[in-house]
RNA sequence: GCCCAGAUAGCUCAGUUGGUAGAGCAGCGGACUGAAAAUCCGCGUGUCACUGGUUCGAUUCCGGUUCUGGGCA
């Protein structure tokens, strides 16, 4: 059967502070993986407080890819994590090893476990910005007035405040002379190509939130402020990608004079809060995730790691056909 | 001690010419298929400080009490 040919993908993912760098060591030290990083920030180089990016010292023996590839005046994407990702995958396949994909960034690991089709054509910058600067000429309503002429599912799906989406739609429509909403429809009913053990790490949300507050006034004290004066300093602005991180977009904005430090580090904690709210919505939404509360565990990372492990195939094994 | 102002959602406040109340933020829920740490959508959870009085009816008007600011002693 075809079960045979697929091969063992292992993700560990989770909302951000949860604990999953950590765990993600133990793990691949216990089954002999290397790791994949599935984060949309830790790409960058000199980016290393703020994204909470572990230090090369701390990797010990295990491979680590996709960290510090980019400098941050470039712009990644899911399309660029994709094909890097794969890559990475192949050559660890072929060194006989398992692949393990760690990281925050939800899109990205899809875009991997269900294989998303992005191949239509290229980003094309300045149609963007045509259509960004139509839409604050004559409104967001306009723009996906556009859209609904084009491609009246798309239309219905997107909200016509969420302008980047409408200008996506619009570009793949430009582009391809398709329709992104029946694109998507055909990507949706995708299936994983792999043997995935997809485990989703969690906590009590109190636990979390105060994990978050913790971890950014640590960062405060390790020195993210002074990264981001660098970082502003090499020549980055506030319109790139890389700079609308986590700390970096609020710090930028104490050091263009517009809030106090205490203000800045405020919304760093609230808005890291919020977008472990939203991971967790993308997560929830996800099929074939085995959650791991660590609550359950009592935070023993031994425990949970015997949990884990508990879940994967003994080495050697084989799975039976229609275990999925 | 006296005078003035205030006390309404987790926070900051608005409001009710008397018919038990609403904004922002926080929080909660959701969407997401080439910016995803991005972008967007939805949801009000309340002894209206306490206590008497007037009233068909008081969070609102009147008296008292408590607390919090500010001022004067």
């Amino acid at each position: 059967m075809q079960e045979h040919k697929k091969k063992p993908l292992i993700v560990l993912t989770g909302p951000t502070a949860v604990g999953k760098t950590k765990l993600s060591l133990m793990l691949a030290g216990a089954l002999g993986g290397e790791i994949i990083s599935a984060d949309s920030m830790q790409v960058y180089r000199g980016m290393d407080i703020g994204t909470a990016k572990i230090a090369a010292a701390e990797m010990g023996d295990i491979p680590h890819h996709l960290i510090d590839i980019l400098s941050p005046r470039e712009e990644f994407n899911i399309v660029r994590f994709q094909k890097l990702a794969k890559e990475a995958m192949e050559g660890i396949y072929e060194r006989g090893k398992l692949p393990i994909l760690v990281g925050g960034t939800g899109f990205y690991i899809q875009s991997v476990t269900r294989e998303i089709d992005f191949s239509e054509s290229e980003a094309d910058g300045s149609l963007r910005e045509e259509l960004l600067a139509f839409a604050k000429e004559y409104g967001a309503r306009a723009l996906h007035g556009r859209l609904a002429a084009v491609d009246p599912g798309a239309a219905a799906q997107i909200h016509e405040n969420n302008i980047k989406r409408t200008i996506r739609a619009l570009e793949y429509h430009a582009q391809t002379g398709g329709r992104i909403s029946e694109h998507n429809e055909e990507q949706a009913g995708h299936t994983s190509p792999y043997e995935l053990y997809y485990f989703v790490l969690t906590a009590p949300r109190d636990v979390l939130y105060e994990n978050i507050d913790r971890r950014v006034d640590a960062m405060i004290a390790a020195g993210l402020l002074d990264e981001v004066k660098r970082l502003r300093e090499e020549g980055m602005t506030r319109g790139m990608v890389s700079m609308q991180g986590l700390g970096y977009k609020e710090l930028f904005e104490y050091l263009d004079g517009e809030t106090t430090l205490q203000d800045a580090i405020g919304k760093i904690k609230r808005d890291t809060r919020h977008f472990a709210k939203r991971q967790l919505t993308w997560f929830k939404r996800e099929k074939q995730v085995i959650w791991i509360n660590k609550e359950e565990f009592q935070y023993d990372e031994g425990r949970i790691l015997s949990a884990i492990l508990g879940f994967l195939p003994k080495s050697g094994e084989k799975r039976n056909a229609g275990d999925t």
